[in-house]
DNA sequence: CTGTGACTTTCAGTCCGTC
DNA sequence: CGACGGACTGAAAGTCACA
């Protein structure tokens, strides 16, 4: 599949992985932490997701980060 | 149509009606200017909608703010 | 452990309205 | 100007087998 091409999209997906690795999970742990399949967390690190709010927040809260930090970067 | 129980999405609701305000445009004239249909912005506000990441870029650079501001007050 | 294509179901997002 | 409803289309959600 290809990636999105939307800057928050991909901004996103870097520091979901940055954070992810931060805490020493895996994609298969994350998922099940945060209730979402593992091939989904693996395309929204890859940037060829384009996640709900809800989504992201699940994430968030399964990493136990702020939101604001999975859009560090953006401007 | 009934709200919904995802904090981050109020508090999304909140921050969008907030810097709509302070920024002086009416929902209509921010949809027009996001691209996003008039209905749905009006949807976003109340929290009734789920926003995807990149209807949350567009609102944000139609308000001429960064993503951040739109996510004030989630923890 | 992760990437990927293909797939079905659910809902994001649009467009027509009314109040 | 904004809340809200119905009907619709395309895209996100969610899952799987396999590399």
């Amino acid at each position: 599949m290809e990636s999105l091409d939307s800057f928050l999209v991909q901004t996103f997906a870097r520091n979901l992985k940055r954070l992810r690795s931060k805490a020493g999970m895996s994609q298969e742990e994350l998922a099940l932490k945060s209730g979402l399949d593992r091939t989904y967390v693996s395309g929204c690190e890859r940037g060829v997701r384009n996640p709900s709010l809800v989504s992201v927040e699940k994430v968030a809260s399964a990493l136990g980060v702020r939101v604001e930090e999975l859009f560090v970067g953006a401007s």
